[in-house]
Formats: C-alpha cells, structure tokens, sequence
DNA sequence: TTGAATGCAAAGGATTTGCAGAGGC
DNA sequence: GCCTCTGCAAATCCTTTGCATTCAA
C-alpha cells in the first residue's frame, strides 16, 4: 500500500512539467538538446540504456543530434529530478520509468534477455520483515529473478519437437 | 528446505579438491597461479572483487604474483567451476563464495557500503511464488537491499549528539 | 550579456584479447 | 614435446571530464 500511495503521488503531473519544475528550481535551462531526449526517454515502454537511446535520437549530422556525453548527462538529470529510476544489469547503467517506488523488482529472462517488471505485495512485506529483524533501515531494494519466461520455454518446445521429427 | 538441501550437496568436498575435479575433467591444468588463486579466494570471508584480491596477492616482482588478467580469467574459472558465485554491485563485478545455491540476498549498507548477507526462508518462498504466478521458470534470483545498517545509524546519532554539544 | 550547457576529444576504470614465451603433463 | 597457460601490451566497453564554443534567459 505504501507503494500505490506512491505511485500516485507523483504521477500526477507530467514529465515534461515535472522537468520544467526541476530545472527552474535549480536554475538550470530548458534546452532543445534535454526536450529531445525528455520525448525519447519517454517514448520507452520498459527498462533502456545510453546506447538504445542514442540510437533513437536524431544521427549525428542531423538537427536534433544530442551527443553522447549529453546524453547521459541528460539522464543523470532525469534521475536526479525524479522522473527515471536507475540501475545496473549485466554491467551497464540501465533506467525505467520512475513511479515514485524505489522498488525495483524484474524477472530476468537468459534467454531472450527480456526484463518484466513485477509487482508483489507479499515480496515487498517480506522484504521489509527481513530488513527490520536485521535492524536494518531500509531505503530500497532491487530484485532480479533470473530464469526463463513462458515465451521462451514454448518457443524451445516446438524447436526441440521440429528437430525430433527431422 | 530446496536452499539447504543444495548447501549440503556441493558443500562436501573442499574447493581445492573440487576444482581440480574441473581442471581434470576438462583437460585443464593445474598451474602455481590457479592454486594461488584459490588459497586467496578462499580466504575472503564475505564479498570480495578483483582488485581486493590483486592487492591480497604477491606483488609484480615477488615469487607468487598473478597477473591481471590471470586474475580475471582465474575467477571465471571459479565461477564455471561453481566455487564462487559472480554478481554485480556498483558497476563492478563482485564474488563470494558459492554454498550451492543460486538465491543471493544482500543488505547493502549506503553509509559504510558493508555488504551483508541474509537468508529469509519467506523471502526465497514469496519470490518463488511470483515467478511461479508470472510461468516464469526461475533458476536464480538477487536481491539488494539498500539502506543503513544499525553500527551507522548508532554512529551517526553519536555523531549528532557530538555536534549538539559543541 | 553572461553563465550554463553543449560537443569534441580525450581520459578514466574495469575487463578482455592477441600473441610470444613459459611451463604443466 | 606438445599444448595449455601466462604475462605483456594493447584493445574494448561504458562512462566521465576538461575545455572552447554556443546559446538560453
């Protein structure tokens, strides 16, 4: 509950307008460069790194090119203000939308390599038990289930059927 | 009870007798660098990353050195092996020792950055339990906890207490 | 106008690789 | 002696930094 109660805080209001609020409380400015990548970060659906994103903005030649190093300022910023959460996986930065939950938690498919956000009560209240009896002042977690998904396991399935029958 | 069962199955036999089970069964050899390797592996106590071993290993002009990339391509060997278990934390690659199972759940302290391993018989079960709910076929998981530890947070209320005084 | 932001080039840290020589078996 | 392993140097990957220039306010 403490995670909903969240999620709806700081939802309300957009990320553009919750950018703007950021940068003008930091006396920052509101260059094309950050508006470009603020639609392209939020063009994307599930969990994305530096590299995807660059290959999503304009080229290098091209009007609204942002260059690299900008680009993860941009991002740092993005986490900063709030709108993106940030974590590391298979040795990269890689960031999702922030809902306001400093829970992160995925399933990890080895095989196509897809990452499910998921989201568990029950998980969260275990954790949280687990944190207190070790008298630990827990701020967030991160969860990574390593596996394979249902896609995959059917996908194997019908390729292991097709090679029996060769 | 799966977690405890695979702690005692690969936990019979010593690591040195282990890996050189590995190192025969793959035509692989038993070099001074892997055996050195292993002695200073297996003497970390909690989690532990390539540099900390380097610098626990003879220095560049002393009879027992490892090389650099000896030392990268050693752990790799430990982890194939399962004698160690890899992870990342903080961008970087860390390693502990591998008690068989494939479940790792850490409090990591922000302040003193300690990393402290826990083992929640309701953690493992609830996070099995989502995996099953997504018919995802879970062969892993990592879980990081962030937050203070009780010696920061006593430390700091000293601390505070110091500063109110003065 | 003026200081913040950008792009460039280059540095940085962690890890990996190609290759010639060293050393298990 | 053969073939694996090692150390060296250099490359790689991702990310950050210094600095002159550009540009938002």
């Amino acid at each position: 509950m403490v995670f909903e109660q969240s999620l709806e805080r700081t939802n309300r209001r957009s990320p553009a307008d919750r950018f703007e609020d950021f940068l003008r409380s930091r006396g920052m400015r509101n260059t094309q460069q950050r508006r470009i990548m603020l639609d392209v970060a939020f063009a994307q659906t599930g969990v994305f790194d530096a590299e995807q994103l660059i290959e999503q903005l304009p080229g290098k030649s091209s009007p609204g090119y942002v260059s690299r190093p900008t680009v993860y300022r941009t991002l740092a910023e993005f986490v900063d203000a709030g709108l993106l959460k940030k974590f590391e996986l298979d040795g990269r930065s890689v960031y999702q939308h922030d809902a306001g939950s400093e829970q992160i938690a995925h399933l990890f498919c080895v095989e196509c390599r897809s990452l499910v956000e998921i989201r568990s009560a029950v998980v969260m209240e275990s954790i949280q038990k687990v944190a207190q009896e070790s008298n630990f002042q827990m701020t967030g977690h991160r969860l990574l289930v390593r596996g394979t998904c249902q896609d995959c396991r059917q996908r194997r399935r019908r390729t292991k059927r097709r090679v029996d029958l060769v």
